[in-house]
DNA sequence: ATGGTAGCCCTGCTA
């Protein structure tokens, strides 16, 4: 079985190569971040065709996070309890969404960019992970197969990043969002997909500006993490840099790992 | 050098 994530940057724009992608990939479940859609805009005859199921969760033309599966999905759970929300008055985003498929539990995660150290979106960044923690740690009790995969937009090591002169003191890399991506590793989630695609220079995001990806100049923010059962079935994992070459790709690179069975 | 590029509710915001 193939799982995967991506990050697609509006599913509108990019839906021919998500098509594309998904017919020369083999993968059976692809989690998706960033469709920037509504429910009403989501091309979800254009998955149907290809097989797929879908969940979506998309309130407004910002965030917006859906799963696609060819092997069912079941218990679709928008958000997660108790999700802090962001604005005057407070408004719980679209950024994650749980399901079922086969047995395992996965929740595409777009965490909050937090845009600067000292930005109130940065508070709401690092408590917005708190409570995904919450829950998530609740799986792992529960002997879960599950996993978070998404855009963390946190790059936890710093051969995570091209430079870290470059992001020293902007978002990303602050020990805040280090200690709150730690923690869910602390409570026995686990990078299944580093071991198979060791630093440093292994990115899943480069800038549209600046010559970014041409110039090798990305960030290692895209994650698929693990409880220890679904860890365990993790045979190999990918990330597709190929992906994020010529006119029209998305800025992130898909995410890719095979389990046994 | 708050530039650069891309996407959205097409225009200022988000990343």
């Amino acid at each position: 079985m193939r799982i995967a994530t991506w990050n697609v940057n509006s599913i509108r724009s990019r839906i021919d190569r998500v098509e594309a992608w998904l017919q020369r990939t083999d993968v059976d479940v692809l989690a998706i971040q960033e469709t920037k859609a509504t429910d009403e805009k989501f091309p979800f005859d254009r998955f149907r065709a290809l097989g797929y199921d879908v969940a979506h969760h998309g309130l407004n033309h910002w965030n917006g996070v859906a799963v696609v599966s060819r092997i069912g999905i079941d218990d679709i759970e928008p958000s997660f309890p108790d999700a802090p929300g962001w604005g005057e008055p407070p408004v719980v985003e679209a950024r994650a969404l749980t399901v079922s498929c086969g047995g395992i539990h996965l929740t595409s995660v777009y965490v909050p960019n937090g845009r600067n150290i000292a930005d109130p979106h940065m508070d709401y960044k690092v408590a917005w992970l708190e409570r995904l923690r919450a829950r998530a740690a609740q799986r792992v009790a529960a002997g879960e197969t599950a996993a978070l995969l998404g855009d963390w937009n946190i790059a936890p090591q710093d051969d995570d990043v091209w430079s870290m002169e470059y992001y020293l003191d902007k978002s990303h890399v602050s020990p805040r969002e280090r200690a709150a991506f730690q923690g869910f590793l602390d409570d026995g989630y686990v990078d299944v997909v580093r071991p198979h695609t060791p630093g440093p220079g292994v990115y899943t995001y480069w800038d549209y500006t600046q010559l970014a990806f041409q110039k090798r100049r990305g960030m290692r923010i895209d994650f698929i993490i693990g409880t220890p059962a679904f860890a365990a079935r993790v045979e190999g994992a990918a990330i597709d840099r190929e992906e994020r070459k010529g006119k029209g790709a998305s800025d992130h690179a898909p995410v890719v790992v095979q389990l046994a069975g």
